[in-house]
DNA sequence: CCGCATCCGATGTGATACTG
DNA sequence: CAGTATCACATCGGATGCGG
């Protein structure tokens, strides 16, 4: 869409940057995932063609939202990562995180996520400091913790809670914020306090009522 | 972009849905100013061709985003507003704007602004329900007000503050949250508490620390 | 392998024209 | 006013090539 909306207004001026196919995409592996390397990401994108994410990469590159680094010699390889302008699209990537939620269904089989989708699912799903308390997530083979309101891969050392189910389970937690859906170990109430922080507490109960 | 993502992942699947050159667009132009004809929706749009428009609405009202209705006989007509579901994208639309707004430069002239702009621009960028202030904005020509958390059209009957200045002062503000930008009559507190409402605040004070 | 660049058929876009 | 029809053109997706 190299062709510009040429309107002042934020959300267009927002859209010529980000607005391209793929281009958010992009941005949501590296606020999921951290820097990764084009292969990567090409990878997690479901096959784009590699012409596109050069293209991609190029442009959000040129616009400042995805900056390019080399590592350091025992690893040589290059690895995309988001700027601080990159980094301030996660608000962003996060409501339409939860809006998607609401008409995909739950997931069917575990086998249709990529491995190592937990912790970035996580970290999309939740606000960045939404509560202190720590909790460990054990999904259908998968485990990531929250700890200090950050998102780690593995296990808790003591868990405030602990929330065991499978991907459909999770789905049902955040979206009908249903506690009975997965099973939970300890306090669950430190549970029901990191649901009330997402942006569908404060919507799905009005959608009943007017908005 | 008939063609999905084909991902399970919340975020492709909402641009599956949104994420098409224009959707984003026309959902913002009825957010903003409420259910719109289809020409009204044309010409706000700079003129998408018309074809890509009724394809878009098309799109979006089998994906349950829009609603077409016929007004009844007195100004019979075709108007298209968004659903539950469209109304969803508020709090998306919102943040793409503020994010936007990072890169965006203050507006040179009023002229590129259209007509009526004010309280679209203002239900934009404000949350739905920040103070029970009430406040009037008289910027470049327009007119607008808050009253009691919601945005009306016009001049306010007892205004906490007013408001006073060009497009340009009421970039700075929203931005910068620079109150000096504009000229405020009454009191200026209300004002300061609006802006702490607004996703700049929790942000751009982060972005010279660590994010 | 990694990081692209090039080529090509399929599809989407944009301006204009045209119809109920 | 509310779209549909048409057509030149840009972009996309997929395959392939190719140097480091």
């Amino acid at each position: 869409m190299s062709k510009s909306y040429e309107q002042y207004c934020p959300i267009a001026h927002a859209l010529d940057i980000v607005g391209e196919r793929w281009s958010l995409l992009v941005v949501r592996e590296l606020l999921a995932r951290g820097p990764r390397r084009y292969s990567d990401l090409h990878d997690a994108l479901g096959g784009c063609g590699t012409n596109i994410l050069a293209a991609r990469l190029k442009e959000l590159e040129r616009q400042g939202v995805v900056r390019k680094r080399r590592l350091p010699p025992p690893a040589a390889s290059t690895v995309y990562e988001l700027t601080e302008l990159g980094e301030g699209l996660r608000p962003v990537v996060h409501e339409l995180a939860h809006w998607g939620l609401r008409t995909l269904s739950p997931p069917t089989a575990d086998d249709d996520l990529a491995p190592g989708w937990l912790p970035g699912a996580l970290r999309l799903a939740f606000p960045e400091s939404p509560t202190t308390a720590c909790i460990e997530f054990r999904i259908g083979g998968e485990l990531a913790s929250f700890v200090g309101g950050e998102v780690r891969e593995g296990a808790a050392d003591t868990p405030d809670a602990v929330v065991d189910g499978d991907a459909g389970g999770l789905y049902h937690l955040v979206v009908d914020h249903d506690l009975g859906a997965v099973d939970i170990r300890g306090r669950r109430a430190v549970v029901a306090e990191l649901l009330a922080t997402l942006p569908g507490s404060a919507l799905l109960p009005a959608l009943t009522a007017a908005e």
